[in-house]
DNA sequence: ACCTGAACACCGTTCAAGT
DNA sequence: ACCTGAACACCGTTCAAGT
């Protein structure tokens, strides 16, 4: 009986999962992985080698260092949002507050990345769509070119700076209880504050640490800044 | 010749420079210092306590962690700020630009105090200060007391992320030459995007790339700002 | 009570040596 | 060409031991 022609020659050697070579793509992979797991600060290259068996030596050979890491992980966070509503000029200000929504959304389903993305310039494929649609909503609401200009870097900074300052929060492992105990003991604090020197914090207090969900807040946010923006067109 | 009664028992006893014993002051001092020599990343443990002339351990006596230290970094630059000028309801817009100035400028004054800043509440004497005084230009402004209680979180935020911004930028050691051929570069790299598709960036590469120094571009921030919460005034 | 040296469990990055 | 072990120069924090 002859040898099917599709036999390998030599027989006796196995397979042994030749590891997969590194890419990119794999080390960013990894690297999201350890994001969602341990937040940014969590994210060492150690880690992320450790991620892909390896040691962290051989993430260089494809990655220059951390800082390009971290660009990549925000292209990443990028990829993700999704903006398919066409735009609606005569909608310009909810639509502009829904892209906010959007990218706080993405933001927040990858915990950390705001870390890495607020000094950065997003300049990934989809960077610029998402660049593309807001001058577009912009020239909708009729503002002058260097206003719309402007805008582009306002927006994702209050949303980057928004979605950075929740995952510092909750990066100290607090349970929702420790929280609502924290902004209990906040609010009282305010409130026994001398009301001759701080009226209005004492008067406020409550106010002043509602919200604290951060939903309501953003919402906020949003509304002052698209309705400032509204206040800055042309008025043709 | 009788010793003179000042002398002491022991003279042999020399002064010694026993060392000035650590306090929580001396320790933000010294962390003061390496923050202003070396920004966020270079105030460690240890480098405040070779400052010091003490080991890491020492600190903990004193301060509980890096974070509470981080705190009291941002209590300094909080009591560094200065409002003078007594609230004139009739300007309250104008003032509270001034006071987002004045924010930043205590934070450039102390750069990485913004890293410290972001996550952090600021509840000491100066900063209660700040956020009476926010109050009262807010309520000048007949906002309602939900509004204005989040603006007081929506302000420091917007300033405190550009401050932010600023000195990761500027953490990568990069000299003025460099930070224009980046931005002529980025100016560039837009211009040359395909225009069917990204129309308005090509069209803007311009005003995009234009008031890289921050200060234009925080004074558009404080404006859209300021003008979003006059939206939101009561009128009555 | 306050301070300290030494240790523990980590970092990012480089480089000579291997395949 | 790609990968790796080992090393370098760092971290924050703890703890037993000293004064």
């Amino acid at each position: 009986m002859s040898q099917s022609p599709w036999q390998p020659i030599s027989p006796a050697k196995p397979v042994r999962e030749r590891k997969a070579p590194l890419t990119r793509e794999r080390i960013v992979d990894a690297a999201m992985e350890v994001l969602r797991k341990e937040g940014y600060d969590g994210v060492s290259m150690r880690k992320v080698a450790q991620e892909l068996k390896t040691g962290p030596a051989s993430l260089y050979a494809h990655v220059a260092n951390k800082r390009e890491l971290d660009q990549l992980l925000v292209e990443r966070a990028n990829a993700q949002m999704v903006f398919d509503e066409p735009v609606d000029p005569t909608r310009w200000q909810e639509q502009l507050k829904a892209l906010m929504r959007e990218m706080l959304r993405a933001m927040r389903a990858n915990p950390g990345v705001a870390r890495a993305a607020i000094g950065a310039v997003p300049l990934g494929e989809r960077a610029l769509q998402t660049t593309e649609r807001m001058l577009t909503l912009l020239k909708a609401g009729n503002l002058p070119d260097q206003a719309a200009a402007w805008a582009v870097d306002l927006i994702p900074l209050y949303v980057t700076a928004v979605a950075f300052e929740e995952t510092v929060q909750s990066a100290s492992d607090w349970t929702p209880q420790d929280v609502e105990e924290f902004v209990n003991g906040l609010r009282t604090f305010l409130a026994e504050q001398p009301a001759d020197r701080f009226p209005l914090v004492v008067a406020l207090a409550g106010p002043l640490t509602s919200g604290a969900s951060g939903d309501e807040r953003f919402e906020f946010g949003i509304t002052v800044i698209t309705a400032g923006l509204a206040a800055l067109a042309d008025r043709t």
